[in-house]
DNA sequence: CTTTCGGCCGTTAGCGGTAACATAGCCGAA
DNA sequence: TTCGGCTATGTTACCGCTAACGGCCGAAAG
């Protein structure tokens, strides 16, 4: 019962396009306009209308926009895991490059879980989006059909060994096991530990691996010992898997970890335990994570252009590309081994 | 042209209600009524509509269901960043709580920036989802003015010291650096510096130098030097600002760092160095980073409850509060001290 | 002076669903 | 038999916005 009182709004039904059209006097379709920038409206018409919908604190509804429209500047991007600092960096390149075309990305994760995928990725394509960036090439049978059948642009990200739905950014992770194993090699040591992930959830490190033992047995060689984890990683897990294969195999003079941080875990070990490293034994990671340079000692590692990644596949799908294509694309691009400190030279 | 071929869905327009109802031979309600459990459907009505949806590979259109609905499952959550890995950690508490309720948790991220946050604030109120959860307690005018008229729940997290909008869910990182100070007075350190983010950015990260310089200020004492830096956190920058802190003031005998990612670079720095930790220097860092647990000694941390401040906020969010409240809660959690190693016994 | 044209703005008809109500059977109790 | 009540389904009227088109008007062109 204010009569005057301040900005009321408190417990009032939400504003429309047509309180402010009221409070400016004008049609809802100008009101429209001006807040889209979209068609001629008189400059004065524009500063009324503006004006108005700030003092009513005016938020547009995207959801009656979107349906008018049939267009929402939506990108769902779907990424295994949020914890791994690999992904938040290609996310970093995606919103660079959406950031000036108007389209915003909206995370999705599926935890490895296959089922998840597919739920995140129903849900997703229930709003419409106008495009996709998903993580990995393996995706369930239902998933790959909601993705062809979307009829909007779909990047498969990180991984290029295998068969794209539609457009595909990434590395080899074939090649990337198989050059580190080469370069191992290279420095002669010949009894190599591999530590990872357990297989089944992670097909980029299982590629990896294959790539590795592939490239080793070219050499008459082969992985002499393994362990295993699940969970997250953590440098405490690396230590502790360090130390188990070691006290198994402490013949073994190399360690190939399925990524940095255990592998940075593992050279903390080492260091501690008074192993020469990489002389007596020789450690070598993966992903080229920059938030752990900084160690004692640098770990052998390889770069796998994440940022590098998110942009290309935001270009592609806001058609920056080229030829202006968003579909049917596939870039593969090339990781860099750094072999740190944790590897000797080459002999 | 194809005349029987396989599954068509090329180009042709996206699937609506209609069509599924036409396939199945009932109305575009009884579609609708199926395909959302709601309303009474007979058993064999219910098994016709659901084969003929998975068959044309149906995918509802949440932007239209909204719409006609007013209502959207959607919970925005905005956050300053993903690589500082505390942030992913709330959001594991916040998906843990919301996955039974239907509600989804859409992530905005600001990058600590005020204007980005109104911006992102912006663009999710336009999606018009049930509540926001919004990362801490500073915001600029305009966006406090749209959470306050949104009419939706609004839970502000991580920071209790200041006025909420509505809810709060946090710790106080006043009381958390007084603590870490009386903790690091009680082992008699006297000559302490502290090693942090450049203030202006990270509030949380301010108050809790303010409420170290107040404890240390009734002991008569106080920060003998300083050293900021700007940008993400990493091993090597701890390593570096520890360095060039102590070459400025090699007499002081206790570092006090704004995070645990610098506080592990400065450990390692120490340890590199020969600097006997904890006795002639000792070490802390803040947020119980368990990622971290493995470096060579144990640094002195403090947790932040940050899984349980996800989870409560998201059921404050979801109505899972004790009488079903949904806003103006006020939780406050208790940061624990977790000494480590790195701070020798009180003396 | 009429015609044309472009700038500015309004009107109309949906977008694809869902709330709310109406309806048609069917059953059992009065 | 009648009638209330229940179940299973259909009908209608929007939700808030925008595409498409149309109208008006003043200025430039014929």
């Amino acid at each position: 019962m204010s009569l005057t009182s301040e900005p009321r709004l408190d417990h009032r039904r939400t504003l429309t396009l047509r309180d402010v059209s009221e409070a400016s006097g004008v049609s809802e379709m100008t009101v429209s306009r001006v807040l889209r920038n979209r068609g001629d409206v008189s400059h004065s018409t524009r500063d009324r209308v503006l004006s108005a919908a700030k003092a009513l604190g005016y938020v547009p509804n995207k959801i009656a926009g979107g349906l008018a429209s049939q267009r929402v500047n939506l990108i769902a991007v779907i990424i295994p895991s949020l914890s791994n600092m690999v992904f938040p960096e290609v996310l970093t390149g995606i919103s660079e490059v959406l950031d000036d075309t108007g389209l915003q990305p909206v995370v999705g994760v599926t935890n490895y879980s296959p089922e998840r995928e597919e739920r995140v990725l129903y849900e997703m394509l229930s709003w419409r989006p106008s495009g996709v960036i998903m993580a990995g090439l393996e995706h369930s049978d239902p998933a790959r059909a909601m993705m062809r059948n979307a009829g909007i642009p779909i990047v498969e990200i990180m991984d290029v060994d295998g068969e794209a739905v539609d457009s595909v950014v990434g590395i080899s992770h074939i090649r990337a096991g198989q050059m580190m194993a080469q370069a191992i090699l290279a420095s002669g040591y010949r009894k190599i530990g591999f530590l990872g992930t357990q297989m089944p959830h992670d097909h980029r490190a299982r590629k990896r691996l294959q790539g590795f033992t592939a490239a080793l047995q070219v050499a008459g060689l082969e992985v002499q010992d393994r362990e295993y984890y699940e969970g997250s990683s953590a440098l405490l897990k690396g230590r502790e898997m360090t130390q188990a294969i070691l006290a198994r195999r402490p013949d073994l003079d190399f360690l190939y970890y399925s990524n940095d941080m255990i592998g940075a875990g593992g050279l903390l070990h080492c260091l501690g335990a008074g192993i020469d490293v990489p002389e007596r034994l020789g450690l070598a990671g993966f992903n080229g994570v920059e938030l752990l340079d900084g160690l004692p000692r640098r770990l052998a590692t390889m770069d796998t252009c994440r940022l590098e990644i998110g942009r290309r596949a935001a270009e592609i799908i806001s058609g920056k590309t080229a030829d202006g294509k968003t579909s049917g694309l596939r870039i593969e691009l090339s990781p860099r081994l750094d072999p740190g400190e944790t590897i000797r030279a080459p002999r």
